[in-house]
DNA sequence: TATTGTTATACTCTATAACTATA
DNA sequence: TATAGTTATAGAGTATAACAATA
């Protein structure tokens, strides 16, 4: 467990007893359970030969419902990242024809991007285990344990923001 | 706030009524918080001409106390990093003056990373700001909301380390 | 001129493997 | 032979800025 932290702590206390050093067990303990959760979701797309962003992408694509089409511009909205970053995903993924790109009718700079059938068939595959990863991640917790955890990280995502 | 983590269930809900895609809401609001958390935390670092990994070591060095040294393998150690990692990070940082490396005395094949005055003097400016960094991001949890949320951590932790 | 998207380039961080020196 | 550490190399992922095409 992480009892490191609780050494990390002392170790502080120690050296330098004029500061609080508590905040840092809360983000200490967080930033620990995201990087262990972290390793087991990438373990689970890599068994299915994908990253992370790669199956944001596909994943994204299959949520918006048929025709499973979206700009670049709305995938790099619903992922945070820049356009740049969702153009070489798109490359990646279109070299294994797994989505394709083709023009906006409508407005012909754009580029409307829908996922093939291998990609949609290959999401599909891997949303149920990455569905169990994440089951598996909360287990034991309580729905009321759930939705208390969720509200004190919209709390910290807020204050996160305002700074 | 995060209720486009709501959105994204919805999307979910119409195009797979048949899985449960509960857990996303969990994993979700938790990637976002400490996505939104490591952002505030990465720009005080640079404030200060520091990267994450920069201040880790420095952190680390500071925290185990006089005389401020620690092996290469050490250091690795407490980052859970490779030792070439550790090895990069301490090529920048003797670069700038803010360690030495000099040879173990007891064992020759060893090196002993120590802490110059002005790598102390750095990561003594950056902890103030990087503690009120994290206090600001857990600013309005109370005590017991902090406790519970860390054990929750715990247990996430926990799940993801058994898999 | 503004917007959409792509590419060229560079940067950061990291791991794997080869290598040096010592035990 | 094994261990401590470094470096050479390569890979992933990203952003910034320059660019092309269209509005």
């Amino acid at each position: 467990m992480s009892d490191a932290v609780e050494r990390i702590l002392e170790q502080w206390r120690r050296e330098r007893p004029d500061l609080d050093v508590s905040p840092m067990a809360v983000i200490g303990r967080m930033t620990r359970a995201m990087n262990a959760a972290e390793l087991q979701l990438t373990r689970n797309f890599s068994r299915h030969g994908l990253d992370s962003g790669s199956f944001d992408v596909l994943a994204t694509l299959l949520r918006s419902g048929s025709p499973y089409s979206l700009s670049p511009a709305a995938l790099a909205d619903s992922a945070m990242v820049t356009s740049s970053a969702i153009a070489q995903r798109l490359n990646k993924l279109a070299d294994r024809g797994l989505v394709v790109r083709s023009k906006d009718p409508d407005d012909k700079r754009g580029t409307v991007v829908t996922l093939t059938p291998e990609g949609k068939a290959l999401v599909e595959r891997v949303l149920p285990d990455h569905l169990a990863t994440e089951r598996s991640l909360i287990k034991g917790l309580g729905a009321e344990e759930q939705a208390k955890f969720m509200e004190v990280l919209g709390r910290i995502e807020a204050n996160a923001s305002e700074g």
